[in-house]
RNA sequence: GGGCGGAUAGCUCAGUUUGGUUAGAGCAACUGGUUUACACCCAGUAGGUCGGCGGUUCGAGUCCGUCUCCGCCCA
């Protein structure tokens, strides 16, 4: 075997391993009646999207998920895929086009619909191969594109049947309307951002002057708003129907000022008589809340917009075709030349923008199809019953708040989209009927259905398309061949649904994961109006859902191209190595929160696979390897009645670390699972371990089992570590010699604590807990030991003799171990004593050693020094006096307490008289 | 206005479920270092009234109440 290189170069074995895998089919899952199912439905980026730190981490924690299944002997399926992101593939599409001086109107929907896939075919996938670089172990051969034939017929399919089964409907709505993209948008693709505005006073003049109870006249009412330039879509002023200071005004007429007209005042419960001068100016077409008010007053609607948010005929000069901006100070002026403007003051308020084109969108009154959510009460039920499982935990109560306000509030989704990217709705209206005309409940009208009508020749279809979310709700089981009745396809969705465990960011929790929920809830079984909760219980869409937190920067601000804050994941992988940034990715990702990113964090992922790698060539340099090709060739070559403190030690520390990473992944504990490994590896294993295996491999007797035992603890450390760090451990899996002929390191299945104790103990190997727990008695020893040498500048110093003075068992135990522990201290002679020394001293619970110098100690900083220690101890002793004159605490207590009390009180006036003999002595 | 987080070493965070040693880690700092792997390393040092106040308890970073500040979500 060719002796490993002195660095890990991690590009090299990277990139050899994933073609290997691929090649060998490693990630591909088939249904298997004798095995547990494990499925992870990849969160679907966009097609033509790259990869980001948010797609990193992410990825990454799917990926562990998966490889620790097939780790543990599941059928596990990571399903890949993308989404056709309608909004923004559109407008990059449009914007190439834009340089050829191109709109797509000019080339017609087909034509552009055919360049958009050109565009796809161009650049989509290239995340794929992205992911490739960080290790994802995606069952290619399976990724799903959103557009895909069998994927286009399940969206359609779920369209007609909501349609069918009568949540979807067709109406003239307050929808929230993009001006760049001139699409509507649904309330979750809206985000609110706080505005720096203006809040004007404006004053309408009454038709009919109005007498105050003083006698005084009031020709004008004033009214606050912060959009002035919509009020030539006025159609009324409200004021609340018990407002003393108006309510005598209802049924009274008011002047609109321009254009000039008179329009009603009415009394609505809705309008706020604290906000401003309690006065509302109602703008149906152009505000929510408005819309209401005017609808139920039978006020008609003022459109005065035009798609692109400029303002068109109906706004009367000198407004026509102004940008609503523009017209906004055009108007404002226009009320100061007449003397209506009372007030201007700065305001702040809530916003909403489109959050891809970066636009404030515009409430805008249009024709859309709209859903009214199944199965809400359902959704709401079966996380609260533990059908489906949030972690961390907390995140439950956001996706319920948000499914509850919206049952409450019966807020419908808006699933239509003025694009022509994206799956085009099924509904076809007959010839010659005018749109005012139609009847939707009318099947000679209308017509929706999956293949559309028998006579096309009849029929015009809609030209809207659907919500890119209305097709990836469906993502958990239309990616398994669903509605499809084929009996292969049915087979992978009967075996791989429901999934196990989605991963994604708290920011789709609304958008995607409440509606998948939804989704499976509603399709996966035969049509119902009300579920059980077996029934929920096999059509929810996944068991558990891993909540992360989004990647920030190092202060705290969100990546984004436009700050060029964002690291190049690409630039990463190349500098600390995929598995090193899979490392540090996931030990700096506390659960739930956001992420404070810098590169110097994760190095500790780079350093980590280096020492790996160190650590194996270590082990290779020490001695020829025997067979490892399995658990048993390696244990049978330890001898149980040759093993020390330190041997029984390390097999319990690593029997105890495999078990609580076990149960960290149960648990979605993700960053315990890199302080697990590193915990173990590095200051057990490479600290403690490996430096007194150093002398022990000296001797003949043991050389033997020392390196079995290193071969055991380094087959399971890469078998702990593989879901995390898949290459490297692949790599030295086979380097090392643990694999049987070409096979993989996941071919194993990774043994559990119990079995792996059995296995010890099956060949004479009794792992002795108590003598592992002297290890941690020693290992303060150690430490005062070098401490003590540190203080005297001789840290570094091999040759020096140390002396210690202990009890009889002490000495047994300090004896027994003698040689790891003259290497752990680093000195050359380490001998017993009888008699107290004058000599720089440490105390430990152990024994008091003493530094053998030949130059005299300087006895004023070795006072120093001592007196410290002591210091700490006489506190230490006070507080334990403390404690244990407490009767209270002697009768209340649990008596393992009381007890560990009073032993560690008198450890501490051991220490503590020791000391202080030394002291004394000093003078 | 409603809801959810967070505040622990200079920085980033564990530890809080189930109260019990002298509260930990990584990074940064400082001292010293080519030893049978690793300077992407080794040894050591320093650094904390666990946000404030009050309560429960023999005992509180941990449980309860309250306040302050920061962040996010929904109106």
């Amino acid at each position: 075997m060719p002796e490993l290189p002195k660095a890990y170069d991690a590009n090299l074995v990277e990139s050899k391993w994933y073609r290997h895998w691929e090649e060998r089919g490693a990630f591909s899952a088939r249904p298997d009646n004798s095995r547990e199912p494990f499925t992870i439905m990849i969160p679907p980026p966009n097609v033509t999207g790259m990869l980001h730190m948010g797609h990193i981490l992410n990825n990454t924690l799917q990926d562990m998920l998966v490889r620790r299944a097939r780790l543990e002997g599941k059928v596990a399926l990571w399903q890949p895929g993308t989404d056709h992101a309608g909004i923004a593939t559109q407008t990059k599409v449009e914007r190439e086009l834009r340089k050829e001086n191109l709109d797509r109107r000019d080339l017609g929907r087909d034509k552009f619909v055919e360049k958009v896939w050109e565009w796809k075919e161009k650049h989509g996938g290239i995340i794929f191969r992205q992911l490739r670089k960080l290790g994802a172990s995606c069952d290619w051969k399976r990724a799903t594109f959103t557009l895909d034939e069998g994927y286009e017929r399940a969206v359609l399919t779920a369209f007609v049947k909501l349609y069918h089964r009568g949540y979807i409907y067709r109406g003239l709505r307050m929808c929230n309307w993009c001006p760049v993209s001139q699409t509507a948008l649904s309330n979750e693709e809206v985000i609110m951002r706080p505005q720096k505005g203006k809040l004007w006073v404006i004053r309408y003049q009454l038709v009919e002057p109005d007498r105050r109870p003083d006698g005084s006249l009031r020709t004008h009412l004033e009214i606050s708003t912060t959009r002035p330039e919509t009020l030539m879509g006025d159609t009324a002023v409200a004021v609340h129907p018990e407002d003393p200071r108006y309510k005598h005004l209802i049924g009274k007429e008011i002047y609109r000022p321009f254009p000039r007209a008179e329009i009603p005042i009415i009394g609505d419960r809705a309008v706020d008589r604290e906000f401003g001068t309690g006065c509302l100016k109602v703008t149906p077409a152009h505000d929510p809340l408005d819309f209401e008010i005017g609808r139920r007053h039978g006020l008609p609607n003022l459109d005065i917009l035009n798609p692109d948010a400029t303002l068109n005929a109906l706004a009367g000069e000198p407004f026509l075709g102004l940008d609503r901006y523009e017209a906004r100070t055009v108007a404002v002026d226009l009320l100061k030349d007449q003397g209506l403007m009372v007030k201007e003051e700065d305001y702040e308020n809530n916003v909403g923008f489109s959050e891809r084109a970066e636009v404030a969108i515009e409430p805008r009154l249009t024709e859309q199809w709209w859903l009214r959510y199944p199965k809400v009460e359902e959704a709401i039920e079966a996380a609260h019953k533990g059908f489906v499982r949030f972690h961390p935990k907390r995140w439950e109560n956001v996706y319920r708040h948000w499914l509850e306000h919206g049952r409450k509030n019966q807020i419908d989704w808006c699933l239509s989209r003025q694009l022509w990217w994206g799956h085009r709705i099924p509904v076809w209206y007959r010839k010659g009927i005018e749109q005012s005309d139609l009847d939707l409940k009318n099947p000679e009208h209308v017509h929706v259905s999956v293949d559309g009508p028998p006579d096309p020749q009849n029929w015009v279809r809609e030209e809207d398309v659907l919500d890119t979310w209305a097709s990836s709700w469906l993502w958990p089981f239309a990616t398994l061949g669903w509605p499809d009745e084929d009996p292969r396809k049915r087979a992978d969705l009967t075996y791989f649904y429901p999934t196990s465990v989605l991963v994604t960011g708290f920011d789709i929790i609304f958008l995607w994961v409440a509606r998948m929920i939804m989704a499976g809830l509603e399709f996966m079984g035969p049509e119902k109006r009300e579920l059980t909760g077996e029934d929920m219980a096999e059509r929810i869409p996944f068991r558990d859902v891993y909540i992360t937190g989004l990647i920030r920067d190092a202060t705290g601000r969100k990546m984004s191209k436009s700050l060029g804050n964002s690291p190049d994941p690409l630039r990463l992988i190349e500098k600390y190595g995929a598995d090193g940034l899979r490392f540090g990715i996931v030990n700096i990702a506390p659960s739930g929160q956001d992420i404070l990113f810098s590169e110097q964090r994760i190095e500790i992922g780079r350093n980590f696979c280096n020492k790996l790698w160190n650590a194996c060539r270590f082990r290779q340099l020490s001695g020829p390897f025997s067979d490892n090709s399995s658990l048993r060739t390696i244990v049978s070559r330890i001898h149980g009645r040759l093993l020390d403190d330190y041997d029984h030690w390390i097999l319990t520390r690593l029997l105890q670390t495999n078990r609580d990473l076990g149960r960290a992944y149960e648990n979605f504990q993700c960053h315990s699972i890199t302080r697990l490994l590193y915990d173990f590896f590095w200051r057990d294993f490479c600290d403690t371990y490996v430096e007194v295996s150093k002398s022990k491999m000296g001797r003949e007797d043991m050389k033997e089992s020392v390196l079995a035992i290193q071969d055991l603890v380094i087959r399971q450390l890469l078998l702990m570590a593989q879901p995390l760090t898949p290459f490297i451990t692949e790599e030295l899996w086979s380097r090392l010699g643990y694999g049987v002929g070409d096979s993989l390191i996941q071919d194993n299945a990774i043994e559990s604590s119990p079995v792996l104790e059995a296995a010890l103990r099956d060949n004479g190997v009794i792992l002795d807990r108590s003598t592992a727990r002297q290890v941690d008695r020693l290992d303060r020893l150690v430490k005062k030991t070098r401490a003590l040498k540190a203080d005297y500048q001789m840290g570094n110093n091999k040759n020096l003799t140390v002396y210690y003075k202990a009890g009889p068992s002490e000495s047994e135990r300090i004896e027994s171990n003698r040689d790891s522990l003259t290497r752990l201290m680093g000195v050359a002679e380490l001998i017993a004593s009888t008699e107290d020394m004058e000599l720089p001293a440490a105390v430990c619970d152990l024994a008091t050693v003493y530094l053998d110098l030949s130059s005299s100690s300087d006895v004023a900083s070795e006072r120093r020094r001592l007196e410290k220690e002591l210091t700490k101890l006489h506190k230490a002793i006070l507080a334990g006096e403390a404690r244990l004159g407490n009767q209270d605490f002697l009768n209340k207590a649990p008596p393992r307490i009381v007890e560990g009390a009073k032993s560690k009180l008198a450890d501490a006036a051991a220490k503590k008289s020791e000391l202080e003999k030394i002291l004394a002595r000093l003078g």
